[in-house]
DNA sequence: TATTTATGCAAGTACTTGCACGCATTATAG
DNA sequence: CTATAATGCGTGCAAGTACTTGCATAAATA
């Protein structure tokens, strides 16, 4: 990949999230990259091209990858947070917001695929967790894909509902989430075993 | 609001959940509307002011008000069902894509307070809940804040996934979801008092 | 019946869109 | 230094954009 087709990627992946794939025009990423109009279609196809190789480029994607959640400590408390933060520092409001920008019918079904990489990422690696968690015979059998989508979908939710409306709707930050959640959930999970 | 200009904004909004706005033609939507293009603008100013008069209609506004939340019954598990529920019954996939839909830099900050209705009332009326079930003596003093921002990220986490990939994502259905979930949170909740 | 009102229709405005061309200039590599 | 490739620039195009205008017609209202 050359210098000049990645600045014209990188100014084209920057104005989506800022105002999304129809609303973004080859005008605007030409001049946002430095470059003459023309130049775009010398070095890509059409416009689509340009964020279809977008999307494949590591640096474009949230860096959530199963090994992110490797160093497990079979602490359950301690893991959450571990998954919780390792999810909300790495899916910015940069990246939540590209992925609404990239959600055009023109392209939505080349680029869904990819950005439901990260969340089945954080289902399987989570629900593996939460199985050897079992056999360890630290929380009880249960209903692992329905309570580790209970647990993303909370994690998504916030990192979400942060970058759409900011302070707005929530002042709640961060920390002060994660920790009181993975409180929860943590007692929710474990608290069968005790009884 | 005669019958013409209904149509129109029917049309309009449909056509958004589906595309977006800026990918939404004013052609579009009076040819959906079964009327001429010139007619819109003798009815409303602009295009923005089509979709602004639509998101003001109640029948466009997902009907998640505070009084749904009004026939609790004082149980934690029941009542966290309750309130789970009547979210997803009536945030439908259409509102969510509609939601969505309206993110253009053109409208978003006019629309925005008005999407954010149904997450601040139900964020409200749970913290509340919260609140005086505490005071009831059924749950001990947490974050309430918090903890209803932990349960509504997880009710909006899912039905912004489900509408999103559908089943691709997740097999986990409403009810199980909904079922295993208040389980995890009732338990997550009320287990500080028996300590 | 007479008059207002709502609509369709065709044409046209001014502007933007993605995209293509030729040509001059620069950078790079042999 | 020379040849090749990469780029900037202007121009142009056909199609599409939101939006407007003038006029005919039909329906509702007085």
């Amino acid at each position: 990949m050359d210098q000049t087709s990645q600045k014209i990627i990188d100014a084209a992946m920057i104005l989506i999230r800022e105002k999304g794939y129809v609303a973004t025009t080859t005008k605007e990423i030409a001049r946002a990259a430095g470059v003459n109009e023309c130049t775009l279609f010398r070095k890509f196809k059409n416009k689509k091209d340009i964020v279809l190789q977008g999307v494949n480029q590591a640096g474009w994607r949230a860096n959530v990858t199963p090994d992110i959640f490797k160093n497990v400590k079979w602490d359950l408390q301690a893991d959450l947070e571990m998954f919780m933060r390792a999810y909300m520092d790495r899916m910015t409001p940069d990246f939540v917001n590209l992925s609404i920008g990239l959600r055009a019918p023109q392209l939505y079904e080349e680029t869904a695929p990819l950005i439901m990489q990260v969340p089945q990422a954080f289902l399987s690696s989570f629900t593996d967790y939460l199985n050897q968690m079992c056999e360890r015979g630290t929380i009880a059998p249960l209903d692992f894909p329905a309570l580790a989508m209970t647990f993303f979908s909370s994690t998504f939710g916030y990192t979400f509902l942060k970058a759409s409306f900011g302070d707005k709707l929530t002042k709640v930050e961060k920390e002060e989430y994660i920790k009181n959640s993975v409180q929860m959930f943590a007692k929710g999970l474990s608290q069968i075993l005790d009884e």
